[in-house]
DNA sequence: AATAATAACATTAACGTTAATGTTATTATT
DNA sequence: AATAATAACATTAACGTTAATGTTATTATT
């Protein structure tokens, strides 16, 4: 790409009037290379502005100290902040980072991971749109270490990081129960994420217990994007179906109904209270109290970390790690002002 | 990475009874190639479950085909707009992105471009974090393909795309004065970056038309993200320093100081007027309304992806293509509630 | 003093692909 | 009918590095 010219070993032998190979060994320190040559090769290394070609490193040691993060939407904050704290933690181990968008779609997730395996990726860490698995299957049977990352496959055995969703859709629905709430819409993802459906099935679990019947028109499965959860809303709202209580699948979905309750006339808690999903405590996005479910998204994305490190530094074991993160509702009072607690938490 | 065997041309070639090079040019459709062998190589490598080596083949092509994408913050809206952008335009243009996060810090913003270098990136698109400019000089003399988004240098001539800060600034502080403001606090970015530098300007031309004086303790330099713009404001009214208009660096300074001041007693915008930047109009950020300097952030990524493409295509070429993006004031009635408009926008 | 061990290098081969040539049979040209 | 051109492949070399050996002088060991 530069019409400059490239600096290579080569150059760096020349000049040193040592071969190409010991130069190599200097540069990565190894230990059967003097310090003094060592120390001469690394100046003139630094003198001529070489940078090591990683391709072809990675080419020959069969290894590009890189994973590839594949994830639905960049723009969602809770994916960014997994991303952020996957770059760093892997940083900090040697490894970079190759992030790859799907928007939720399955043929880009299969042609993203494709992607990373022609890239030759050591690891993949995964967040799967779920709408199919036999890009999953691929994996397993290819013998690719991979971990996923807040959904999982009921069916198929893999690593996995996961939060409590079961108990998470339990303790915000039972909390709006405990408010005097009887009508609680549940603005949900779609039934094939994994971690919709454990939310439902805490969401039931929790009507259950109030001998409370389960009322499918409560139900409503959308895509975690905006507008979406506005545009429920408004369809329920033109069914005439009657709610009190919302348990979103997002904060951002919290947010948004929220906003456009207000708008057209609500009085937010009082006619509706909303409880969110993942406690996204960047100041920035939510200045109002949110009553959400929390758990520790720093720790969920460096558990998925340690396990792919794991299985890259053991890869004949058989061995699984699945990891839960317990989830905990995170209570605040509903109104619109804003929240001096959000410096203390976490 | 894998103990299942990896399926190289060399199997395919032994299968189909052809040479390694027929099948390399079979699969990359080149013309020395029948048709009928074509398509049964392509059958065989497909039952094979073959996936190129993408490092190897980047190394006897001496191009990856992948653009390294550095910016100081994934985390900020605006990037993770730009990083989604330059994605989906470069991938219509057969290249992938390799995104590296610099925290608006210097000595990572180095490694994150010998890191890019390193992967042989065909060239770059940069958000520098303007601290120091020996890596932009570097990038220059060694003659990479590289464009800035956002910011610029005003005393080195490189390719760039970046918004038209200077009346932006202008068109902000403007509405606030004509609005009747009298005093008006700069929540700026930190002046070495060329972005703030601008809006500064802006900002005093503004006031001198008005004949206002320029009053420096208005004016606050702070980093873009979460929590900043508060501790100013507080520090602020610390010193017992008036204000009836704010004009903030971003969106996010804006959200955070006007739910800060609701917070502790203000009526926004009665009190304090805000004026914001970038509009960023994703629905679950900003319910509610906020005047802000808008400009077409998708036009601005795609026009640094067509500038280094355009570099890319023609290395020879010795012209610098800069980009400076129309701004606009978008007004919108400041009140607490709900942004119908925002649908329309853009 | 003879042999073994080690330090500090050099030489060779290989990673998987593709560009640059080379070869051969077939077809086109005059 | 002789030659040129072309189609469709094969062979060879190269991308820049590092792992696996090889070599030689020096030092340690008995």
């Amino acid at each position: 790409m530069s019409k400059y010219k490239k600096v290579k070993l080569k150059h760096i032998a020349e000049q040193a009037g040592v071969s190409i190979n010991t130069v190599s060994h200097a540069l990565n320190d190894k230990s059967d290379i003097s310090e003094k040559t060592k120390e001469r090769i690394r100046k003139i290394a630094k003198n001529l502005g070489y940078i090591p070609d990683a391709v072809a490193g990675s080419m020959r040691k069969g290894s590009t100290k890189t994973i590839g993060v594949i994830i639905p939407d960049i723009m969602d904050p809770l994916m960014s902040i997994w991303v952020k704290d996957i770059e760093t933690k892997l940083r900090q181990n040697g490894y970079n980072i190759f992030v790859i968008n799907t928007d939720e779609n399955y043929a880009l997730e299969e042609k993203a991971l494709v992607l990373a395996l022609s890239k030759k990726v050591d690891g993949i860490i995964l967040c799967p749109c779920q709408k199919d698995d036999k890009d999953i299957i691929f994996l397993k049977k290819k013998r690719i270490n991979f971990v996923l990352l807040g959904r999982r496959f009921n069916h198929i055995k893999t690593d996995y990081v996961v939060a409590d969703d079961l108990k998470g859709g339990y303790l915000a629905t039972k909390h709006l129960l405990d408010q005097g709430r009887k009508r609680i819409l549940l603005l949900n993802g779609h039934s094939y994420i994994s971690s919709a459906q454990e939310r439902y099935r805490g969401y039931t679990e929790a009507l259950k217990e109030k001998k409370q019947k389960i009322d499918n028109s409560l139900v409503y499965e959308i895509a975690n994007t905006s507008g979406n959860s506005m545009q429920a809303i408004k369809k329920i709202l033109g069914k005439k179906i009657k709610f009190d209580g919302i348990f979103a699948f997002s904060d951002l979905m919290a947010w948004e109904v929220i906003a456009f309750l207000q708008e057209i006339g609500f009085k937010i808690p009082e006619d509706v209270e909303v409880v969110g999903y993942d406690n996204i405590q960047s100041r920035f996005y939510f200045p109002y109290s949110l009553t959400t479910v929390n758990y520790p998204k720093r720790t969920a994305a460096h558990k998925a970390v340690d396990i792919l490190l794991k299985k890259i530094a053991n890869p004949d074991s058989q061995q699984y790690f699945q990891e839960i993160i317990d989830t905990n509702l995170f209570i605040r009072k509903q109104q619109n002002n804003y929240d001096p607690d959000y410096l203390e938490e976490h």
